[in-house]
DNA sequence: AAGAATGTTATGTA
DNA sequence: CTACATAACATTCT
């Protein structure tokens, strides 16, 4: 989608999605309809990014508030308009451009004030120009979770997801149960300027590139960890070992990854 | 074809 | 209050 372009949106509602405050996104028949309703016609005049959470600003302090969650996927067709699958939630329609936005598990029509309440809600996310990563230290130093539980916190810090937390974790030689205010102060700025590195890389290539070989050639590459479901570590060769942190699979290498002695 | 996966939030339990 | 676990929801792929 190029820059700059005006695009409209329309939105059909499907099973609890767009429940409450935006129901009347759907078209009258249940269908996708360019054009229906609510949205139709409003320009979309800027998109937001804070963490993973997509705002569309349009005219009039309209937002379309967009999370993909797990599944939720944005493809961009070029015209002409085709059908859309029966997943799409939400078409934005420009002179050139059709994007279509499947399975989100937020898509909610909201104003100004529920906006900045939720960007409130949200931790400094380091692809932001104005992120203030002192707020991140200041939570973390002052937090006895463990640091891999505090890096995938949204309220913490925005935009760190599984893969990232592990692969973060093991460049920055952090063992995941060391505790937020066991780290000091170098050791966060590092976190987040790798983070900040990371996530640039992944927004420009569209692809999760963490390893120095995909970053330096990421022509060919899509996702490239270092030991994210792998089974060795590349750097020790070691063995990676496999666990759950908040229910989620993580990787350490055991070797790399020390825990501090301090309790 | 059951299960797993780059996510989040609400609710239950100890 | 905390901390943890579980469920719910979304979809696609193997």
């Amino acid at each position: 989608m190029p820059e700059g372009h005006t695009i409209h949106a329309a939105a059909r509602k499907h099973d609890n999605m767009l429940k409450g405050r935006v129901v009347n996104l759907s078209s009258p028949q249940g269908r996708f309809v360019e054009g229906a309703q609510k949205l139709n016609g409003r320009e979309c005049i800027r998109v937001e990014a804070y963490g993973k959470h997509l705002v569309y600003r349009f005219v009039e302090h309209y937002y379309l508030h967009i999370h993909l969650g797990l599944f939720g996927r944005i493809k961009v067709h070029k015209r002409p308009i085709k059908d859309a699958k029966n997943s799409v939630r939400v078409r934005l329609i420009s002179a050139t451009h059709v994007i279509d936005i499947s399975g989100p598990t937020i898509c909610e029509l909201l104003r100004a004030p529920e906006i900045e309440q939720l960007i409130d809600r949200i931790g400094p996310d380091p692809l932001r120009e104005d992120a203030e990563p002192e707020r991140v230290f200041h939570r973390i130093r002052n937090s006895r979770v463990p640091i891999g539980k505090l890096l995938m916190d949204q309220s913490v810090i925005a935009g760190i997801g599984n893969i990232y937390r592990t692969e973060l974790l093991w460049r920055q030689k952090l063992h995941p149960d060391i505790r937020g205010r066991d780290l000091n102060q170098k050791q966060l700025e590092a976190l987040w300027d790798d983070a900040a590195l990371l996530l640039n890389i992944g927004a420009k290539k569209n692809a999760i590139l963490t390893t120095d070989i995909a970053i330096a050639n990421p022509s060919k590459s899509r996702e490239k960890f270092n030991i994210f479901a792998q089974k060795a570590c590349p750097k020790c060769r070691g063995p990676i070992t496999k666990i759950f942190i908040n229910g989620r699979r993580a990787f350490i290498c055991a070797l790399c990854q020390k825990q501090l002695p301090k309790r």
